[in-house]
DNA sequence: CGGAAGTCGTTAAAGATTTCACATACTTCA
DNA sequence: TGAAGTATGTGAAATCTTTAACGACTTCCG
């Protein structure tokens, strides 16, 4: 059951969902087969590092050929545990949380969003995006097993919220609030920051200035 | 003027913004001086790393004592160019969107979003965030010589919509699309893909198990 | 069938980033 | 003033990631 694959770079695995993501595509556009160039121009990922990330797995592909679509795409199902839906809460319900659970997550994705907290009474009990409210006062009884939450709170309130989430046992977070939160180091956080990644961007704009022969890349 | 900063390994460029707001906060709270160590727990970034950081600037602490928050901030705040406000346009008025234009990115923050665009006759001349929202038909028209965007737009526009902001003489693009758009060499776009980032958490917890002796870490 | 073209999987090199570890120099305090 | 303590800045090592290059095997087509 568990195959050998717990060296695989990070960095690799990182890319892994956008290649399922991708196959997808290509699969429900009826291709069969795909090169490693075709999908270095679409995800925009140089064509070794394709092939370098995908022979992780071993030999997914036929030489002179290519890969096979569907075997591809059924391979990364399995590796990204694409049948077993992981369930997910969100915490904080505004303008951002609102875009989370309006986003079809399930479509392309193992991930669902089945429970969501507030603080705000207005919007106690109604439904986002298919999702009901709850107040954040039942986060513990109402989180069950719940694993993993995105949080879009107030960056005032990430601290506080997430030492209630690691205590109701989450094991990982979302954090999109600027604050750096804490925990414990069995419990698994990533960061998205929004405010500096338009930072980033605009220093990378002035200080990184891209030739003609650039490639534009990612993050 | 152009001082010799221009090989300041990128990794290190992505965390200056960071660095830079954690300073801010100090500085609000009347701190004077800051060690490597204290900065590290809290941006959850290594000591080393910071140190080395810094370093790449020049000599900015001092042995024995740390870094002077007033003049590193001061320091940080001529290399992210802080004085100059950087206008931004943002495309797309859905709900992460308007997150967007409801975040005060000025404070602390050398952006402002200056305009909005969106295809939804019902959105066009309101104001959200403060910001008012034009027609996408007008976006070569008003969009002056603003020349970062922000999109948030349906992953089917995407494209479209890129091509005519590069057109319109864009130079950097944070795309939150799905889409993996295509765009001259000269013009940077960051993607950031909410669906992947989450997977990919999902991913690193099922298949990177923390141990109590790891430190979370990010991204 | 046979040769040309195509594409993988991989070795090795290059490049980037992080981390260690410590000499050095400053601060503090008696 | 001097000793003890502190924290930087950096050389060197370790680690991680990307990229180049090419042998080997397939497919394709005449």
């Amino acid at each position: 059951m568990d195959i050998e694959q717990t060296k695989i770079p990070q960095a690799t695995a990182k890319r892994l969902p956008l290649y399922y993501r991708f196959l997808n595509n290509l699969h429900t556009q009826g291709k069969l087969r795909v090169s490693s160039k075709e999908l270095s121009d679409a995800v925009k990922v140089d064509s070794a590092t394709i092939r370098r990330d995908f022979s992780y797995f071993g030999a997914l592909g036929k030489k002179g050929y290519g890969y096979n679509v569907e075997y591809l795409l059924s391979f990364f199902r399995k590796t990204l545990d694409q049948d077993e839906t992981t369930r997910v809460a969100l915490i904080g319900v505004g303008n951002l949380g609102t875009a989370f659970l309006n986003y079809n997550f399930t479509k392309n994705n193992n991930t669902k969003i089945e429970i969501a907290f507030d603080a705000n009474e207005e919007r106690i009990g109604s439904e986002v995006g298919g999702v009901g409210v709850e107040h954040i006062d039942d986060l513990e009884e109402k989180l069950g097993d719940i694993s993993v939450a995105i949080l879009t709170v107030p960056s005032s309130a990430a601290q506080g919220i997430a030492d209630r989430l690691v205590k109701a046992g989450i094991s990982g977070i979302l954090n999109f609030t600027p604050a750096r939160i804490s925990v414990p180091s069995n419990v698994r956080v990533h960061h998205i920051d929004l405010a500096i990644e338009l930072q980033a961007l605009v220093y990378f704009l002035k200080h990184y200035p891209l030739n003609e022969d650039d490639v534009e890349e990612d993050q």
